[in-house]
DNA sequence: GCGGCGGTTGTAAGCGCTTACACATCTAAG
DNA sequence: CTTAGATGTGTAAGCGCTTACAACCGCCGC
């Protein structure tokens, strides 16, 4: 079944049945009719591998996702995928791990695709191979390199950021001013984006004249227990405690955790903040305050910097977008 | 850049340097080497495009999911694409959402790229319409249609499908043997597992010679929130409840505030099971006993069973793989 | 009556690859 | 020494589509 099947039923030439279905106008409005019924008795389908042949496009995009399985990486990814689709465009998944060498097979074998892009959701974009990787495809290809709440600088990386530095910024400026002064900033990853919130906490301790205490940064997995035990530890050890503030909802349900077997009260004896306002933060009792960073919005934009890419247009190369903080139960601020 | 340029650079032909590409045995230790240098120094990639043409397959299996964003179908799509990865597929994904006129258009998209099998994961296969669909695909194309967690009958139709009949028998069974007499059943969907687990639920009551009553099986929202709201709901209207046995953690967690708003203590005045067993089964306090559905074990078979469909064998159209109830707070059975 | 001009359609040359078949070598058995 | 068979390589015909170019038609104005 194909384009000749077609332009024989049809009576035309194959040009014409081609000219159809790409919508040329140059095909009268009787022949175009023709064509189209026949196509439609015949139940024709196009064959994508030889339109790509020839147009050497297939209007696919790559995502490429550390782990699609994590709650706030599925959303985006599930989002990214939904506004591509709006706009015709399919993705290709390609979940990588966190582990360098995969990532770079997955990036050869979606250019091996031909894919028209590549989205990048959840790389943490300072670790220099990674880097090298996408400048070398920035370079060698024309391929766009679209970045969710990433950054790196390069001729077609464009990255679409979520404002993480003036979230945190501002949380904990609000908790020093309600009184706090042990606040625990416990976050998950050194990826651009956790320098950013880690910037946000110092510059917020900055600005109110605290000391900055290295042993109040600590870093976990992204795991609900081992933030828990992280704290414990750390009260264990005679650390004071009465805000933690943290880079992901599980941490933020970790602290909870260890509030309750401390038998502190929250929020009085100890503020909780979450970070991605996901699904977590209503589950956990009491209700978390956490930071909606609009992922949807993140990955609208971003794929409607790349459509306006393809369409020829001049796009920055960076835009910001700002996160809100939901106050919930775990905080009285 | 083609083959061209690689058969010239290396002095043969392009026969050959397919030949070197397929992994053909009939190429010279020596040849191969040549060729595989000059592709190595040319920085060539083959076209797809022009290879799918030849070879009319991709290697391409179309992922269709009706919303990615939600936490188990997000394991699923990860598991599943993990598994194709592994055997050298790519995977299209599809975020179909639940209507049905866009379920068609992604099956659709999805044939005319000529995918060489679809699985289709979080569907509810109990709509008439979509069941349509795939018997007209599995019959008007001899493409293989898989489904995770779902059941259709069909010439091309395979399903892994986890045994939530058993799982949802077993507490019911063992919370009724504790002692328990008010069960209420809380349930999200008419999906074909949906309808097994109901199944399940009332197979316990009437082993125990328990009296079905239908006020004590209520349909709600996948959603924290309008689960409470409905067991508030039945609570006030004066029914008696000493377990809630849910098919979804989401709705165990709804069970869990009304617990709590209701000064009733977990697991003594009332039992929670929830189901699927993720991470809000941890997240939540206390800790849910939950029913592990076992993904990854799920999506595993059923790119194996694909796998050995391509190559030619004979397989079950039907696998059933058993879930475990994994003991937490929520419950003392 | 003729050239020219839109509008419409057909012809044929790719796009880059696979692969059946033909052909050339070389080996080993008869 | 011959020859069947194994082994390695090349030739060329597709795969189904796009599109530049050519060709045709009817119609206009001169």
């Amino acid at each position: 079944m194909n384009i000749y099947d077609v332009s024989e039923k049809a009576g035309v030439s194959i040009a014409t049945v081609s000219r159809v279905l790409n919508g040329n106008p140059n095909v009268s409005e009787q022949t175009k009719n023709k064509v189209l019924a026949v196509m439609e008795e015949l139940g024709y389908t196009p064959n994508i591998f030889a339109r790509g042949l020839g147009l050497n496009t297939m209007k696919t995009i790559g995502i490429m996702c550390t782990d699609s399985s994590d709650i706030y990486l599925a959303n985006a990814v599930y989002y990214t995928e939904h506004e591509l689709r709006s706009h015709d465009y399919d993705s290709i998944l390609c979940c990588t791990g966190y582990d360098l060498e995969n990532k770079k097979k997955s990036l050869e074998l979606l250019l091996s695709k031909r894919v028209d892009a590549i989205i990048m959701v959840g790389s943490k974009f300072l670790e220099p191979k990674l880097e090298d990787n996408a400048y070398i495809i920035a370079a060698s290809t024309q391929l766009p390199i679209m970045l969710v709440n990433g950054f790196l600088e390069g001729e077609n990386i464009f990255c679409t950021l979520c404002d993480d530095f003036h979230a945190i910024y501002g949380v904990t400026d609000k908790l020093i001013k309600s009184g706090r002064h042990s606040l625990l900033y416990l976050y998950t990853s050194n990826s651009y984006s956790g320098a950013r919130k880690r910037e946000g906490y110092l510059a917020a301790l900055s600005h109110n004249s605290m000391p900055v205490r290295e042993q109040y940064m600590q870093m976990c997995k992204k795991d609900i227990k081992d933030a828990r035990d992280t704290i414990i530890r750390l009260h264990r050890d005679g650390m004071q405690i009465d805000s933690v503030i943290t880079s992901d909802d599980s941490l933020a349900v970790g602290a909870l955790k260890f509030a309750l077997l401390n038998q502190m009260s929250v929020p009085e004896d100890i503020c909780i903040v979450g970070y991605n306002n996901s699904i977590l933060a209503t589950c956990a009792e009491p209700e978390l305050t956490s930071i909606d960073t609009k992922v949807e919005a993140l990955c609208v934009n971003t794929v409607n910097t790349l459509m306006r890419i393809f369409d020829g247009y001049d796009v920055p190369s960076r835009t910001m977008i700002s996160a809100d903080i939901v106050y919930r139960k775990t905080t009285n601020i």
